[in-house]
DNA sequence: TTGTGTTTTACGACCTCC
DNA sequence: GGAGGTCGTAAAACACAA
């Protein structure tokens, strides 16, 4: 399923996306972190990125996410083991939303969706 | 500078859902 | 079977202390 062709070429491994589409990948994926086929197309258009790009730019930065998470996840159980504070109080990085929705938006149901409703 | 650790693109392998 | 998900990883780009 090469959308657009081979983009990891001899002289370049990888290209560094401008600030410009990453700005409008972050905000497309705070939008809802699970991008639709007809938003996947606009973005790839508007940014002049391949369908491709974007679908794995999307796969990279939950990849990012879940990673942050799990550091944070395993910051406030070192913070809760040194110091003996009783449970359920504080917890600052709000462990209970991080583990399945993973944080900031709570779109998204624990089993991925496949099929997400196509908004607009 | 440069050595090193982290982040960012891109891919392959494997899995799930329709 | 195909599309798209995660996971692991490669390698370039970047940040930054020494």
């Amino acid at each position: 399923m090469y959308c657009g062709g081979k983009t990891r070429t001899k002289d370049k491994y990888r290209v560094v996306y401008t600030d410009h589409q990453r700005l409008e990948l972050e905000k497309e994926f705070h939008y809802s972190r699970y991008i639709t086929i007809r938003r996947k197309a606009e973005l790839a258009t508007t940014l002049s990125l391949s369908e491709r790009q974007v679908k794995i730019w999307f796969q990279n930065r939950r990849a990012k996410e879940r990673k942050v998470n799990k550091k944070k996840m395993q910051q406030s159980q070192q913070a809760s083991t040194t110091t003996p504070t009783p449970p359920g109080v504080g917890n600052p990085g709000n462990v209970a939303m991080v583990t399945s929705s993973s944080g900031s938006s709570g779109l998204v149901s624990p089993s991925i969706p496949m099929t997400i409703k196509e908004e607009y």
